[in-house]
DNA sequence: ATTCCTTGGTTATTCGTATAACTTCTGATG
DNA sequence: CATCAGAAGTTATACGAATAACCAAGGAAT
């Protein structure tokens, strides 16, 4: 700066206002055009740390992940987070941890003595967890997931919402008999699973319906789970016109199934899956009707919440999880 | 650092002397304690800009990917970045640019000004492309790519080797006529397309056997093209006992193809993918053995590159494929 | 007794930017 | 004619750490 000053034969101070201050008339303009054109002809770019320095705040928002970059499924949400930062002209400094609580903390550590603006905290999976201690007393947010103690705020997907609507989906279509096929069981405490579930039983209540525990299944979120219990309530006596499979991979377990059983989809059976696994439900045969986690929005949602300098409660936030639409919904076969 | 100096009853000096000097007598024992003793008390946390702007290099290293994070297959790129920025005590600073040339400009220009050490500059997919104007002159290198004006380094899976690997994998299991599902044309100059073809034929040739055209198609990479051109193989009137897919998406159209002639896989044809798409690979009946991209170890590698500060050449350094073994090769019907 | 080394510190300066406070000049006004 | 008000800049300082250069005191060597 002390260069561009030197050639535009300005002082540094009147460098910095003429590129800094907005208030237009400060200067004359042809002192303006001087200076502009020395930045230009020495390509002149500003040290952000000297100014980090003297303001105290850097543009940079910490971004913490267990392993959310790898996770084929999550990697949205720093996507989306980023996109948000940088409408601000902030950038990400990200670090996956693996869930290594060592380096989780030797890297937050860094990312403050950088003076980030805020830190996402995110997860790979809905949970409730334990944030690290060095993270109380900075603007912070939890990302798909809960801060357990409650002092945090979180952004997760609403998963009550999301089974809710899945059911409803297939209730709306017609069905009365609607199986529901669980990535874990309810004792696991897992809010994904929980949650889809209740929003399953609100689902059918409000219909009229009672939830028949015969047409549930708990498994542990693979396709072959999902192929043996959409094997198990297909050749029941009295089987489901329709199954909701709370994830994708079950559901593919449960396309299995029905071919194997010499069955259609949608004909015999109507599946809603859940997810949206990119690389998964858009490819089966037919396209698979399914629920998107918010990923991007989530991501974006976290970042706003930090800079707009959120009240440091335990809020959780829940997003929609919108309906993607494709083929394997239909009325059941008795009605026309 | 005043105020630990204070509390310490030294100088400022002295706090950064202890804390940074590793030679360990400049100070004496009893001072050294008091030193740390304040730090603790007071919870100092040393301010890294100002540290970065009395030595004009930060512990950040950029990161520019066009869509790297979103993409199921690559998210794994930038976490081997990170690892081993970080085994250096480095962090990443990392944009999406989704492909936007200005976005990708003001966030470069932004990382610049915070003094990155250097930017890895990744792409999704394997090509040829060019690098930013702003990039020259910077410790920087290209990766899961290839700079066009070859000024910059890069790192790159190794296409050919890994089209050699899956043709012998099939050769040597006793096949000799081999089919190819090609991703792309050769024209498309794709270096994944052309690579594994060339490959396949290297593979063939030092077999002593003839590249056959008929056994050859190319399509457009998605499992639809997979079916149809198995479909085509298998029905033609010399089937190939053994197809090299030269990606996943595309050997599972070919299990459906297979499937739907009321074959078996490896039983009647083998086949071998190439990605080892996490989310299909090992889900499909039976597991498909591929190779994978190494793409955690080429994101190690190009941060390791620029931590040695490589010569700015144009030279580009290919990684191999390793091949992930499953169930879907065997030796040919006829041979016992 | 002077010089010289060692130990254990301190002082002063630098990095690059932002901005409060000051200066100088030119017209306009009472 | 004194003064007051903008306009157009400049000067000086602070942010926080690192480090070269300096200093003081105590012993050892000459």
């Amino acid at each position: 700066m002390h260069d561009v000053a030197a050639a535009a034969g300005v002082s540094q101070a009147t460098v910095s206002l003429v590129l800094n201050s907005a208030s237009g008339s400060r200067f004359s303009e042809d002192t303006r055009k001087r200076v502009r054109d020395a930045v230009n002809r020495l390509g002149y770019r500003t040290n952000a740390h000297a100014k980090v320095l003297r303001e105290g705040v850097a543009g940079m928002i910490g971004f913490i992940g267990d392993s959310v970059a790898t996770t084929p499924f999550a990697g949205a949400i720093i996507e989306g987070a980023q996109q948000r930062a940088w409408e601000d002209g902030l950038l990400l400094l990200s670090v996956n941890t693996g869930g290594d609580r060592e380096l989780e903390a030797a890297s937050l550590d860094t990312m403050l003595s950088y003076k980030v603006a805020g830190v996402v905290y995110a997860a790979m999976y809905h949970r409730r967890l334990e944030v690290p201690e060095a993270l109380t007393g900075v603007r912070s947010v939890v990302l798909n997931s809960q801060d357990r103690a409650g002092r945090v705020p979180s952004v997760a997907p609403d998963e009550v919402k999301g089974g809710y609507a899945a059911t409803s989906r297939l209730l709306e279509a017609g069905h009365t008999r609607v199986g529901l096929i669980n990535i874990e069981t309810l004792e696991s405490g897992l809010p994904a699973a929980v949650g889809r579930y209740d929003g399953y039983c609100a689902a059918l209540e409000e219909a009229g319906l009672d939830v028949d525990p015969s047409l549930v299944r708990f498994g542990q979120g693979g396709e072959l789970h999902g192929y043996k219990y959409a094997m198990e309530l297909l050749t029941s006596n009295n089987p489901p016109t329709a199954i909701f499979c709370a994830n994708d991979r079950g559901a593919w377990g449960a396309y299995q199934a029905v071919s194997d059983l010499r069955l259609s989809i949608p004909g015999d059976v109507s599946i809603v899956g859940f997810d949206n696994q990119a690389t998964l439900a858009p490819f089966l045969r037919p396209g698979l009707t399914t629920f998107e986690l918010p990923f991007v929005a989530m991501g974006r949602r976290a970042v706003d919440l930090i800079l707009q300098d959120a009240e440091p409660d335990g809020r959780v936030e829940l997003m929609d999880c919108p309906l993607i639409e494709r083929n394997s919904v239909t009325h059941p076969k008795e009605m026309p």
